[in-house]
DNA sequence: CTTCCAGTTCGAGTGCACTCGAAGTCAAGC
DNA sequence: GCTTGACTTCGAGTGCACTCGAACTGGAAG
């Protein structure tokens, strides 16, 4: 036993299900997950950090695309680490930039509430008013 | 003529196409565009600032099913007033959560680019030793 | 009058990221 | 030895938010 998880323990501990994780790895976003005699997969602590890593990248907003492309870029080693740099880079300005676009938005959002606020109140008096 | 665009006016102006702004139309995001006499909708001021509304709700992540709810309540009047209030207390509170998330992937991010900008120059001074 | 463009409706198609179902295999517990 | 349950592959299905194409109409310019 000792070594590596079975795909629902994997699934559990970060937080995808079994069939995702089985889609990534078909999708190329993992490297194929080594397999017990039985051809069970069986995912070890790099495999688990790596897929902490896609998830990361997943919820700022990174197409799987993309990530396949970084995953292929960590696949054919140390030449690449340039381009993994400027992978990162470029999508740093992206996050930046969604960031900059929600705090925006979220001003218009306090706006509308304290707008909103105070016609609620206006109506309250209004009602205590007639009466 | 005066009053009103047309839906390729409107697109321009708010940046989505006239496919895009009949759609929302027919999925009741926004009320019935008045017509001219041919049957062509003329957007007014209004029509365009409520798409203005729309469009960096959908930027914050709304979904187009909340984003009809909430169209329905303001259709329905001042007694719903309290319904918006919370619609959009409710979704502010998704959007601060979601810049948090962000923030915390950007940390990540930038140790990601730290560690490569390292690697890479360790590589070079290799390159440099070899010759 | 013809050409052209921008508009109209309706339903079907697209891209993304899963998500699921069917049909089968394998090892452990009773 | 049978059941159970987690695994396997493969291909099809889902939900969202558009996006597009077909077939048509109405008004203006040449």
């Amino acid at each position: 036993m000792a070594n590596g998880v079975t795909v629902g323990e994997a699934a559990d501990m970060v937080g995808l299900t079994v069939h995702t994780l089985r889609w990534y790895e078909q999708e190329g976003l993992v490297e194929p997950i080594e397999r017990d005699s039985a051809g069970r997969r069986r995912y070890c602590d790099d495999d688990i950090g790596w897929l902490r890593l896609l998830i990361r990248l997943r919820t700022t907003g990174m197409p799987v695309r993309e990530m396949r492309r970084y995953a292929e870029l960590v696949r054919a080693g140390d030449a690449t680490l340039e381009d993994r740099l400027q992978l990162f880079v470029e999508h740093r300005e992206r996050v930046l930039a969604r960031i900059d676009e929600l705090k925006q938005d979220l001003e218009m959002l306090d706006i509308k509430i304290s707008l909103y606020g105070e016609m609620a109140r206006a109506q309250q008096e209004e009602m205590t008013s007639a009466r």
